[in-house]
DNA sequence: TTTATGACTTTAA
DNA sequence: ATTAAAGCCATAA
């Protein structure tokens, strides 16, 4: 194993904090890869493959919309899960999407 | 090595 | 405002 990109993207969402969200581009800057969105998202494709829990559920697009609820084997599982977290979840779309964003550069601040 | 794909993002019409 | 197309990077085949 390298230095997974994959690795990296795990990390960060294993981060992400209860009741939070963020999103893939967030995630691809904070990696230093900006233009790599599109990675995050594949890396979380590849995370079944991948041992340990990952909250992919909270990485949702810059819309805020549960773009990869497919994924999840229920397309409604997704939604539960970020509902049990606190938020309302509407046509596929979290509410108050802004207010529940957390950048992962925060992680950098608190260090 | 080259081609295809993807849980995105941005820009243009 | 909504919809369509192109751009971009890393991995798999």
């Amino acid at each position: 194993m390298q230095d997974d990109f994959f690795q990296r993207v795990y990390e960060v969402v294993e981060r992400i904090p209860w009741g939070k969200v963020t999103s893939y581009g967030a995630i691809a800057r904070y990696l230093g890869t900006a233009r790599s969105s599109r990675m995050v998202g594949w890396a979380l494709s590849n995370l079944r493959h991948s041992e340990g829990y990952i909250p992919a559920h909270r990485v949702l697009n810059r819309n805020g919309q549960l773009s990869g609820k497919a994924a999840f084997g229920s397309d409604t599982l997704m939604q539960e899960l970020l509902e049990n977290e606190g938020m309302v979840v509407v046509n596929d779309q979290v509410v108050d999407f802004k207010g529940h964003f957390w950048d992962p550069v925060e992680l950098d601040k608190e260090m």
